[in-house]
Order: C-alpha cells, then sequence, then structure tokens
DNA sequence: TATGTATCCGACTAAAACAGTGGGACGTTG
DNA sequence: CAACGTCCCACTGTTTTAGTCGGATACATA
C-alpha cells in the first residue's frame, strides 16, 4: 500500500465518473477537464483500472467510462492498489527473516500492522460514501453539456498548461511541531 | 507523513540503541554492523534525529550516541517524521480550496482523515514497546564486546559490499487479490 | 601533545519512482 | 469514411531514495 498523488487522482476521478454514472459512459477528455488531469496520464490510470475490472469501456462515439459495479460495492482501497501496482517484497516478503540470522528484521510486525490499518480505513470507505459527501455539499452535476458539434469555432479553448505541481503527496504533518 | 526505508531504518537503529542504553552511548559503527546499514547513511539519520532530540551525542573515544529521554517518552511517530522532514503542502495545505472554484478538492477530507489515523497509530507506538517486543523473543544483547584494540592484525573484518537492495518500502498487498 | 576514536557536515552520485507527453493503432458510430 | 474515443507503448524531465566520499571537529588517553 503506497500513497502517491498517483492514487489521489485514481480515487478523484472514479468520483467524478460516480456522480455521473447514472448518464451514460463519462469520457477522459470530459474528466480531465474538470479535474485538471492531463488526458494521457487519465489514460494509464484508467486502463489500470479497467484490468482490475473497476471499470468497464465503451468506445467509439457516444463511448467512455463507466463503473464496472455499483459504487458502494467499490471501495477506496481497491481504487488505490489498482493504480500503484505491486512493486512488492524486495525486502522481507511477508514471511521468513529477512535480517541474515535467524530472526525476521524487528520492525516487521511493526509496518505490517500499520500496513493493515491503513487497507482496513480504505477498505472501510466505498466510492458511494465519497458521492454522496460531494453531493451533500452541493456539488452539482450538469446532465450534459452537450454543446458537442459547436466548437470548431473557437480557438481550441486553451492547452491550459498549467505548471501547478500536481506533485508531492504530503499531507500536512500534523505531528510536526506536538 | 511519509513511508519510507528511510523511515524503517530509523526506526530499526533506535530499536538497536533502545536494547543498549544500559550500558552508555552506542557508536554508529556498531549499530552499522548489527543491522547492516551503511555508516554514511546512518550518519545522515541520525543528524535528523539528534536535532530533533530524540537522541544525544558524545564525541570523542567511548562516545556515541544515547537516548535523549526514556525509550517510553519516544513514539515511532516522531522518529519518523525526524528523518522524513517536511516538504509538506505541496497540493492543498490543509486549509482552502484547491480547486480553482470554490470548493475544496473532493477527496481532501479522505486524505486528512487516513493521515490522521496513521499518525495516530504511530504514535500510541513508543520505542520502549518495540524494545520489549525484541527481548521478548529472545533477542539477546552482548554487553559491550569490547574486543578493542585487538583488530589491527586481521584483514578489515571485509567490507562486506552487499548488493542487497534495501531498497524500497512496500509492504505486501494485502489487498491485491481479496 | 600526538593519536586514534567518533561524531559532524556538505557535496556529490546512480538508480529508481513519479508525473507527464506524444504518437499512433484500433474499434465504433453516424 | 470520418470523427470520436479508447487503447497502448515508448519516451521524457524532475524529484526522491539510498547511498558514497572527503574532510573537519571534538574528545580521551597515553
Amino acid at each position: 500500500m503506497r500513497l502517491t498523488t498517483k492514487g489521489r487522482f485514481a480515487v478523484t476521478a472514479m468520483i467524478d465518473l460516480g456522480l455521473r454514472q447514472s448518464s451514460g459512459p463519462v469520457t477522459l477528455a470530459a474528466i480531465s477537464q474538470r479535474q485538471q488531469i492531463s488526458l494521457s496520464y487519465l489514460e494509464q490510470l484508467f486502463g489500470k483500472l479497467r484490468r482490475n475490472e473497476l471499470v468497464e469501456s465503451t468506445r467509439g462515439p457516444g463511448g467512455g467510462y463507466t463503473l464496472a459495479r455499483d459504487a458502494s460495492q467499490i471501495t477506496v482501497a481497491e481504487i488505490i492498489v489498482s493504480v500503484d501496482e505491486p512493486i512488492d517484497a524486495t525486502q522481507c516478503g511477508g514471511k521468513e527473516n529477512c535480517l541474515g540470522e535467524g530472526s525476521r528484521c524487528m520492525t516487521h510486525d511493526l509496518w505490517a500492522t500499520l500496513n493493515q490499518r491503513m487497507v482496513d480505513f480504505l477498505t472501510s470507505v466505498t466510492l458511494q460514501k465519497l458521492v454522496d459527501d460531494q453531493l451533500a455539499k452541493g456539488m452539482q452535476v450538469e446532465d450534459k453539456p452537450s454543446i458537442k458539434r459547436a466548437i470548431s469555432a473557437m480557438p481550441v479553448s486553451q492547452p491550459i498548461r498549467m505548471n501547478a505541481p500536481n506533485s508531492v503527496f504530503a499531507l500536512g504533518n500534523t505531528l510536526a511541531k506536538a
């Protein structure tokens, strides 16, 4: 279980998707605009989400992504492990002794427990809950802006090019000066 | 709160220190040998631990590091934030709205809550507990091997040069196939 | 006062991961 | 067939990780 912006983006995009699941497939281009995430990056993330069977895709015009099952049956933990992928087991793969001698490394149990707690928490939060939270906060979902086909005159609507980092996942040091 | 091998090394080294606090200062060279962590790297880590007042140092022969306060008064959370340092607040620094418009980003509360839970857990674990766990597991602490001064004949006791990665912090995907 | 011990300190490095870009192929729909 | 939208992969720049290296400083003992 690793925590990066990649995981955060994935969860954010899934919420966006969950908010609009009633009105058919949602395109990545739309999510990209609303959530300010690059389209190419979203494609990568949704490729993984699809292979992990959290979303389904429909190709061609009118296509896009839909949730593979009800939002109440999708947990945040699943989303995160889907995009963060294994890379697992570099040091002590869970079993056996990590340090050369007979004993397993001294912090083994500590990290295993912490990891389990994180998983437990993130498993307890469903996508449906996050969607409900947004709706409760007055988030209004516009049902298909469908401006369609009326764009070709505009100056491409600015590539935006934000230099905003979107970068590091580093939640405030709640403890730093305690 | 970030979790890397750096944090794990720091906790491991602190346990090693805690196990031997009764018999005066412990040298990094000794910890380096016992825990298979490079001396130079340990120096970096202990520099931070010292500046964060978790350990105290004694220079010169017979010197080394000691815990700055009782092991029961040191939490794992403190150790980790000491070595991982801030870098904090790249996106939404805790307050205000992260996305351009009026609302804070949709996942804000989620991550804040998760982070708090991690901090809570790691704060609840004291260094003393980890030391006790080791002792309970039959870890035997040799009181100052004090071979001293009898080394100059040996072939430098091998630089070890292990290519063992020590690398990624990636606790097993407890969820991966659930 | 020399000598060895050990902490201190900063600059430097290779490799990996993170975050993101780009180009094109493929499959649908109208 | 043309526009749309997913699919796929190779490539890039930056940051972090996990160290290394060289030396400076402080202290104890002989």
